[in-house]
DNA sequence: GTGAAAGCGCTAACAA
DNA sequence: TTGTTAGCGCTTTCAC
């Protein structure tokens, strides 16, 4: 049960080399004759000689570990992202620190202040909102920090993203050319900027066109989840809405089985689109339309571009947006 | 962007003490005078000095860091066990470093070498299996290994899981109360231990209580997903089933929906009951009765079972059963 | 192509 | 209560 007892050294004494050229063969670096690194590789084997990754981090002040801070795990949309993440990292050869943060600020500079304390050589931040105290963080961190799935409205960050606003303008637009006038916008905290900055906008965008002003009764907040979605169901009944776009799919599925359970059919009586088109999208009844945007790749681009940081290479762009589409469901009329 | 900069020694040398001292302060060792203790800390913060892990896991040969293996983190039931897990660790001060394994042997076996040559403390592994190749990266692991949501058939590794057998049991029981005299067994890979060695003898314990002889045309393998539960629903509706036991939500999410499109009506013409308890239990529509289980807290216990091998303690079990229970809803009839 | 040696930043005896 | 001094296992000049 103890830790380590192979070291370099070891290896060094059986092949009758010096450390240096042990940990050489163990880089693959080039300066070494093809007969000496069969033999320290035939004694690598024959130890069991596994390299001590936190000493080659503190002698090299590189440690091929990044930090990935998550609102919850146990969210879908956030999860995609991880894997995202993990898959290219792993290709890279870059392990993951996961930090949940619950969105909560003192999590957040608690967990950035731990990971930076593990001395990763990255940090890949997911959230919903990037205030002061964060960006201060930020600045604070000696490593590169990308956004993944989340925009700051100060730009400082590198981030990878679609267009929300142009999103949302589509699926507005889809509803008001089926002849609507009166869809509801259905979204997170309005303080988030992604939803204030960026939805709202692409949602009024789309009004503009059709020449219908914008009437604040029509939009309302939940707080991401399925209960919140279920409970808003009530309140877009009784306004005088007859479609809605909503922001993420756990809301969705609430509405569309509130809206069910309250006799309200959809998409007969009622049309509706959602944002994430996860799996959700496919197991309500009826079937949700959907924007649709690659959350995978989101999460795998945002860690491409934390592995050309890490090397000091130029970005080709700072903000990176993914293209999204559209899918027509069950949800909304042919 | 360049990393570390203040180190201990900065802070000995400003505070006019040795490193030693301020390493007492930092790991709050008592033997230090509360008045260079607040000198110290003062130049701590006057510095901002932030203690490099890297090199305390490499002078302590503790990292505070420990590796979790997850097939997959976009799998809910798996991402709701690394969330336990984190909570605990979070508060024993620990670090996770998450590994996706894709239930692959080659890349569990990869993992696990890369956690342990990044040196964790401890690791907890997840997945459907444990054959010979891993459970000898168990052994060869110095370090304590604790398996969540998994049996080991050769009960080698502490574990957390709930009684399988017994819930397969209650559900079966309680559909053959009702009357059924034909209930399917829909399940994953017969391969897995846990649906062989567990949920199957469950299902057949109650059939040997009401005298039902088992028939292996009542038994369907899926692959886990949503998909594969909808494409069994052809199947399932074919066979003289009446009911139906379902070992996981998401292919139970499929099944309700792909019986109810071939027009069969869920609970009327046809019961199921699901095992997760999962949020998608309430999303499908009829909602899935469904055993209950503490997945959060097996992820949770399974980390403080780990905390305690770390420190050497005993342990007072081997292999934790955590209790399930099983809540009705709209699946199943009154 | 290979080796010697000086750290990387910290902890943990052991002294004092 | 505090300081001195070895390392921890590796990378990385710099010589040879």
């Amino acid at each position: 049960m103890d830790k380590q007892t192979v070291t370099i050294y070891d290896v060094a004494r059986e092949a009758k080399v010096s450390m240096a050229t042990v940990s050489r063969v163990v880089n693959g670096n080039a300066n070494v004759k093809s007969e000496t690194k069969d033999k320290v590789k035939a004694v690598i084997e024959r130890l069991g000689y596994r390299p001590n990754a936190v000493a080659r981090g503190l002698a090299s002040r590189r440690t091929t570990t990044i930090g990935v801070v998550i609102p919850d795990v146990t969210n879908h949309y956030f999860a995609e992202l991880a894997r995202g993440i993990d898959d290219v990292a792993a290709m890279y050869h870059y392990q993951i620190i996961l930090a949940n943060s619950d969105e909560s600020n003192t999590k957040e500079v608690q967990v950035m202040e731990n990971l930076l304390g593990k001395q990763v050589d990255g940090i890949i931040f997911m959230g919903n909102i990037v205030n002061d105290v964060i960006r201060d963080e930020f600045k604070k961190a000696d490593v590169p920090v990308v956004l993944a799935g989340l925009l700051d409205e100060q730009e400082e960050q590198p981030s990878v993203n679609i267009a929300y606003r142009a999103a949302m303008t589509d699926a507005t637009t889809r509803l008001l050319k089926a002849g609507h006038k009166n869809v509801a916008f259905i979204t997170g905290d309005l303080n988030h900027y992604m939803n204030k900055g960026h939805r709202l906008l692409g949602y009024q965008d789309a009004l503009a066109t059709y020449d219908i002003p914008y009437d604040e009764k029509l939009v309302f907040q939940g707080n991401y989840d399925y209960q919140s979605g279920y409970e808003l169901a009530a309140a877009v009944k009784a306004s005088n809405a007859t479609a809605a776009v909503v922001s993420n799919d756990e809301m969705a599925a609430g509405l569309v089985n509130g809206l069910t359970d309250a006799g309200v059919s959809v998409p007969d009586d009622f049309e509706m689109i959602t944002s994430n088109d996860s799996k959700l999208t496919v197991i309500t009844r009826p079937q949700l339309s959907s924007i649709t945007q690659p959350i995978y790749d989101i999460g795998a681009v945002a860690m491409r571009m934390l592995t050309k940081l890490m090397n000091r290479e130029e970005l080709a762009a700072n903000d990176i947006i993914l293209p999204h589409g559209y899918i027509d469901r069950e949800s909304t009329k042919k």
